[in-house]
DNA sequence: GGCTACATTTGGATCGTTCCAATGCAGATG
DNA sequence: CATCTGCATTGGAACGATCCAAATGTAGCC
């Protein structure tokens, strides 16, 4: 770190004990509202503390006091809007219990994940609300944080499974319940030929979600096609260029159940290029509920996530765990909802 | 704050010291670096670290050193992308700087502003980028923060104007020559009829765009109608409500500088709606370049931000200010980038 | 041996706060 | 008058690091 010159002096609790004749232990008390203090002496002190524009050292509190006010949040990726909604609740929940956000972003890279985790840490969170990078470990997580550190972990699991990391916390999305939701969706607008498109099966999200789908076409008796499952990275243009992939054989695909809304819009894309009017002539659903979904030609059906909600839901949870270290560890499945919009359209006879 | 149980004992120095036989001072020249010390010493120190697990308490030093490892950032809307990614460009560089982030967020209401920077002041942050919440007035923010904090503006000014907040630093877009740009682009496209459309007035972006607009127009010696001009919510949806405004009277206009993306997509919406063909019977150009405009339909010309890249400049800035606190305030004007896509075809005769 | 020079190490004070046991003091009680 | 109670206040030792002046050891040189 480079080194800075030397912060201009502060206020602190001495000065104002001077300042009206008092000890420091009493304008400590009277800083944190004790009943103690004569109310007579604390008018004084108050009086004092805005005179001198006094501001509160809470690092120096912590400090003697063993305590933290701070949580670091640690998001795989800030730039995408479903995580920046998600910490945006975390902070609003943090904020209201007395606590500092300590962010830090990691950009889907477990270098940075080590080398964030060790900053953060430093600075002495009291815990730490975790969103792993892809292909995040552990073993190494758990080196970097130590064994004691109160860890919420959001949206995914780690790779590799320690019997010491089994008292962290989890907060996860009901991916297979939300894609089995689609599917019967589908299933129930008339579709008998429904693919699952993009994404990859080695993402943890990616394969809960086909198992939702693959769960509500057993129940409803229906088999799937093998060209019917396309892989694609979870963007936009990918899944338009694997649009052509569906039909490839017969039997063709009417609706497909879309790894997210990202790849639910490109394949949209792809489907206009080939003369398909997406709603019309092949359903589509997408997961997340972005933004976007709600204005995009057609709407999108999806499944509402409510990432800020989720946010304020993970700050709860990891300030539970600070009240009662020795509870057990908790898995809490996030409901998702399905919202129905006019891209999945009803199948039409051909 | 609500309280919560003691922490259990964390290794320190001394137990460092106490654990290979060498005094507190000497371990803490270890862990700086210092060239002082023995190698042989400094093997046996670093070892005995590793053995304990020993983590560095940043808080405890930067009290006694009087210096600072963190920044605030304060930001209006995290859930609004832009704002999002700027979030995370401010959050690489000051990491890559030795700093951690602070982060609050406000949800543009200036009451929740006054209160996060209140309680992110207590944790000492070494200084502040603020991107103000609407209707953000200098004088309170100048007394939640004081007199003597380094703060960097971004995005906004702050209503009325106090001499002692004129020192801080500002990084704002270059709205004006902006949609400058856009407005000359469309003009050598043949437009002259072209409107501008979306935003309200008393915005201080908006107002900055629709001068760059009107500079344009009047270099160009062309004049604007009165009803070329439509305000509107800076939403989609407002903006498609509005679409039919611009053709309540002749000459009606063949294109349109929008506020920003949303509007832009929001007006395309419309015109369909109206049975005209965005970037054939009609030009429109956004501002913001948000995810979404490279794959609207058609892609929409727009000026791109690089919130991402604003936000390593913000830090940039701010540590520059932290480095040397004597140094003249500044404003900077980031420069936006016109792409052009498709929505911005040429005039076609009637 | 006594001297300086150099490399290494160290005790103790300190940052701004909180904790704790102790103090002073008023009035009540025996 | 001595003792007790309860209230309000207080000095001094922490918390975990850093700074500084001083101490230690070791080698070289006359």
């Amino acid at each position: 770190m480079e080194s800075l010159p030397p912060a201009r002096r502060k206020v602190t609790l001495t000065d104002i004990a001077a300042g009206c004749g008092v000890s420091r232990a009493t304008v400590s008390l009277v800083l944190r509202g004790s009943p103690l203090v004569n109310k007579h002496t604390r008018a004084r002190v108050e009086e004092e503390l805005r005179r001198q524009g006094y501001v509160y050292n809470r690092a120096a509190a912590n400090l003697r006091r063993r305590t933290s006010s701070s949580i670091a949040l640690v998001i795989n990726e800030l730039g995408n809007p479903f995580f920046a909604e998600f910490a945006a609740g975390v902070d609003e929940t943090l904020g209201a219990a007395g606590f500092v956000t300590l962010l830090g972003s990691t950009s889907e890279s477990t270098e940075r994940e080590q080398a964030v985790l060790g900053s953060l840490i430093e600075h002495g969170p009291g815990g730490i609300i975790l969103s792993p990078a892809e292909g995040s470990e552990a073993s190494t997580v758990l080196s970097a944080v130590g064994p004691q550190m109160p860890v919420l972990l959001f949206n995914r699991e780690l790779g590799g499974s320690l019997p010491e990391y089994a008292h962290w916390d989890r907060l996860m999305l009901d991916n297979q319940r939300g894609a089995r939701m689609a599917t019967e969706h589908l299933i129930a607008q008339g579709h008998r030929h429904i693919a699952f498109f993009g994404g990859h099966n080695d993402s943890s999200s990616c394969s809960q979600r086909y198992a939702g789908y693959q769960q509500a076409m057993h129940a409803a008796g229906l088999s799937e096609a093998a060209h019917w499952r396309v892989q694609t990275a979870p963007t936009r243009v990918d899944a338009a260029h694997h649009c052509n992939e569906l039909f490839r054989a017969d039997p063709a695909p009417t609706a497909a159940v879309c790894y997210n809304d990202a790849v639910a819009l490109g394949l949209m894309l792809g489907l206009a290029q080939r003369g398909l009017q997406p709603g019309h002539d092949f359903a589509v659903t997408g997961f997340d509920d972005i933004a976007e979904a709600a204005f995009s030609m057609p709407p999108l059906t999806t499944l509402a996530t409510s990432p800020r909600a989720r946010g304020r839901q993970a700050a709860q949870l990891l300030l539970a765990r600070l009240r009662d270290p020795q509870a057990d560890a908790s898995t809490t499945t996030a409901p998702v909802q399905l919202v129905v919009r006019e891209s999945s359209g009803p199948l039409r006879s051909p």
